[in-house]
DNA sequence: TCCTTCTTTGGAAGCACTTCCAGGCTAAAT
DNA sequence: ATTTAGCCTGGAAGTGCTTCCAAAGAAGGA
C-alpha cells in the first residue's frame, strides 16, 4: 500500500496571499504582472510572501481575464520527419523563451489538418497557429482568414499569409551549377512529385542552370520515384528514380541533383548495388542538409532549419502584436554545402574545385 | 492598404446561446456538455442554434471552472532526435483522440528540464507530465512528488513513478546470442557512457550473453567513444570506438552488439574507412530500429516506439483517474529484426542461420 | 494654508464557463 | 384526488485571475 500523501497542496489563491501581506488583490496582480505603479516596499512585500507561501497563479483564470493565452500551436506533418524536426527545434526554443506554451499537432495525413486547425481555432485556445511544410486545402484557408487568428507559413507559401521558406529555385540552381562546374556530364535529377511546390521549383531551378550553361534540357534526365507518400520526398522514391536510371546503361547521367538528402541517401543506396561508385564513378547533391547528409558525407545544399523556426516564431510575435502588417514572405538562400559525394576537392586556397577539372 | 476586415467575429458567448436558444445557461451547457438530464426536444433545439450561431466555448473559461486542463507535456530531450521523435507519434495521436492537447517543451541540455517541470506544474496548467528518456535530478523528483501531479516516465525508470520502457538487458541479450551464434567471433561491443542506464543494461545483457555461452568477459572488448554528447548515444561516439576496435589489428572482434542504431551507423562508417566490408568482413547489429536503419539494412533490436507512446498515455490515463493506482513499470520486449548487417541469411524454412555455419 | 497633481491603493466588475440547488412539472402510486 | 418520486430547467454561486475606477494620501506650488 502507498501511504497517503499528506501534501495537501492547499490551494492558495490571490486573495489569501493579499491578507497574509495586507494588501488588496489588485496589489498582488500588480506586483505579480511587474506593473509600475506600486511603492517599492509594498512590492517587496507582496514578493516576499508569494514566495514563501509558494503562490502560483492559476494559468487559465490568467488567460481568461488576460484575454490571452499565451501559448502558440504548430501543425506539422509528421510524414517529414528529419526536416521538420530541426526547424520545430528553433520554434520550440523561441516559444520557450517567450515564456509561451506549445501545443503540438501532429498530422499524418492532410485530411487531419482541418481538424486540427478547428481546434486550434477554438476561442481563446491558442494566440497564433504555425503550419508546417503543407500545401493547405482552400477550405481551410478561408476558414483561417474568417477568424483573423494570427498565422504563419514554414516550408509553404501562400499569398494569404506571412511565410517563412527558402529559394527553392536559387538552392536547385546553385546545385545544378555545382555539378555542372565540375565537369561530369550530362547531369540528371531526382526530382519528387510534380505536385508539391518544392519539387516544382527545384525543377525550375534545375533548368534554369542548364540553359545558362548552354545544356539543352532532357525529359529524360529527370525521374521520379512512384512511391507517393511524403510526394515522393523519401528514401524508396529516391532509390527508385535511380533504379531507373540505371536501365538507362552507359546513357546514364554521370551526376546528380536529388531533390532531398533522403532521396539521395536512396540513391547512392541503388547505385551501391550497381556497383557504381559516389564520387568515384557518380556524383551527387543533395537538398536539406539533414543531420544525415554529414553522415552521408553528402554535398548538399543548406536550409538553415533551426533559424527558421526562430523566425517564424519572431514574425507570429510581429504580426500579433499589430495584426495590420503587411503579408511578409521571407526567404532564405540556401548554401552549397561541399562534402565528398559530388567529387569536389577544396584547394589549398580553399577554393572549390573539381577534381575532372585538376586532371 | 489592406483592406480591414469585416468579420468581427463577435464575440458569443454561452448567454447568446441560451438566449437565442430561449433556454438557461445551464441547459446549454448541459447540452454541450452530454449531461443527460436534458430533454431531447430541448437538446436538440440548443444544438441547432449552437451550430447556426457557430458557438465555441472558450477554451479556458471551461478549464477554469471544470478544473481541468486537458491537457499533457511532454519534456523531451531534443537532443535525442530519431528515436524520440517516433514515440512522440504515439503520444501525440493518442492525446488527440483523447481531445487533449499536446504542449512540449524540449530540452537541450538537462538544466532546462527544472525549468520546464516547474512550469508544467504551474496550478492548472497541465493534468499530467510525460517525461521522456532522461535521468531526472532528485530535485525534480522531490518536487513531482510534493505536487501530486500524475506522471509517467518513458524510456526511463524510477521508482517513484509509472514508467514504459523497454528491457533492455534481454535486447542485448538476444542480440549479442544471435552474434554469438552467427560463429563469428569474438563478439565486441561498442558501448554508450555508462552514466546512462540503458548503457549500463544493455552491458548487463551483453556480459550475460557470453557467459550463458561459457565465454570468458574481456574488458578489451567493450569500447565507448569520447563523444559525450546525447551520453554517447551518437554516430561520432560510434565512429570513435569502432576506430579504436580497427587499431587492435587482427586482433578485433569480427562481431559487434552495438548499443544503438545511431552508433551503429557511425561504427559501419569507420569499418568501411578502413576497407572493412559489412557484413563480409564484420558482422553488426544495432538497438533501437530507428528508420535509418530499415535504410542501412542493420541487424537491430526494435523498440515498438509508436506503442510505447500510445501506452504511456494510457498509463496517464489511468492514472489520472485514479491517483492511488500502485505505481506500474511497463516494460517491452525488444524483438530481433534481422537484415543484412551481420550476415544471417533465411533459409528456406524462414528460419534465421548464419552463413559461417553454412559453409 | 489651500489647492492641484501625482502616486499608490482597494475592491468591484468583468472574463466565460460549470455546477449545484431549488422549484416547477409530470407521471406513477396510493 | 392526493401524495410521492423523478425528470427538466433556470439561474445563482462559484472558478481565480486582471483591470478599471474612485479615492486616499503625499507632495508640490501658489
Amino acid at each position: 500500500m502507498l501511504p497517503k500523501k499528506e501534501i495537501a497542496t492547499h490551494k492558495l489563491t490571490i486573495y489569501d496571499v493579499a491578507k497574509e501581506a495586507n494588501v488588496g488583490v489588485g496589489t498582488v496582480s500588480r506586483v505579480l504582472n511587474n506593473h509600475p505603479s506600486v511603492a517599492p516596499e509594498t512590492r517587496k512585500r507582496v514578493k516576499d510572501v508569494a514566495e514563501r507561501l509558494n503562490y502560483q497563479p492559476h494559468t487559465y483564470a490568467q488567460r481568461l481575464a488576460k484575454r490571452q493565452s499565451e501559448t502558440l500551436s504548430a501543425i506539422i506533418p509528421f510524414f517529414t520527419n528529419y526536416f521538420f524536426i530541426e526547424i520545430l527545434q528553433g520554434v520550440q526554443d523561441r516559444i520557450s523563451q517567450l515564456g509561451y506554451d506549445l501545443v503540438l499537432y501532429g498530422v499524418n495525413n492532410i485530411d487531419q489538418v482541418e481538424g486540427y486547425v478547428s481546434r486550434a481555432l477554438q476561442r481563446g485556445r491558442v494566440d497564433g497557429i504555425l503550419l508546417f511544410s503543407m500545401k493547405i486545402p482552400e477550405k481551410v484557408i478561408v476558414r483561417l482568414q474568417e477568424t483573423n487568428v494570427p498565422v504563419v507559413l514554414v516550408d509553404t507559401v501562400s499569398p494569404h499569409f506571412d511565410s517563412i521558406s527558402v529559394a527553392n529555385v536559387d538552392g536547385a540552381y546553385a546545385a545544378t551549377t555545382h555539378l555542372i562546374e565540375l565537369g561530369r556530364r550530362p547531369v540528371g535529377m531526382v526530382n519528387a512529385q510534380l505536385v508539391s511546390a518544392p519539387a516544382i521549383e527545384r525543377l525550375q531551378g534545375y533548368k534554369h542552370a542548364l540553359e545558362i550553361h548552354g545544356i539543352s534540357f532532357s525529359e529524360d534526365l529527370v525521374k521520379t520515384g512512384c512511391t507517393m507518400k511524403q510526394d515522393g520526398f523519401n528514401r524508396e522514391a529516391g532509390y527508385e528514380a535511380m533504379s531507373d536510371f540505371i536501365k538507362m546503361g552507359p546513357e546514364m547521367p554521370k551526376a546528380f541533383f536529388v531533390s532531398s538528402d533522403i532521396q539521395a541517401m536512396g540513391a547512392i543506396a541503388a547505385l551501391s548495388e550497381n556497383e557504381m561508385r559516389v564520387p568515384d564513378d557518380i556524383s551527387i547533391v543533395g537538398f536539406d542538409d539533414i543531420e544525415l547528409a554529414r553522415h552521408l558525407k553528402l554535398t548538399t545544399m543548406r536550409q538553415p532549419m533551426y533559424q527558421m523556426g526562430i523566425l517564424a516564431v519572431d514574425r507570429m510575435v510581429a504580426r500579433m502584436s499589430n495584426p495590420d502588417l503587411e503579408i511578409l514572405h521571407t526567404t532564405f538562400s540556401p548554401t552549397l554545402i561541399v562534402r565528398e559525394s559530388c567529387g569536389a576537392l577544396r584547394n589549398s586556397d580553399g577554393l572549390v574545385t573539381a577534381k575532372s577539372k585538376l586532371r
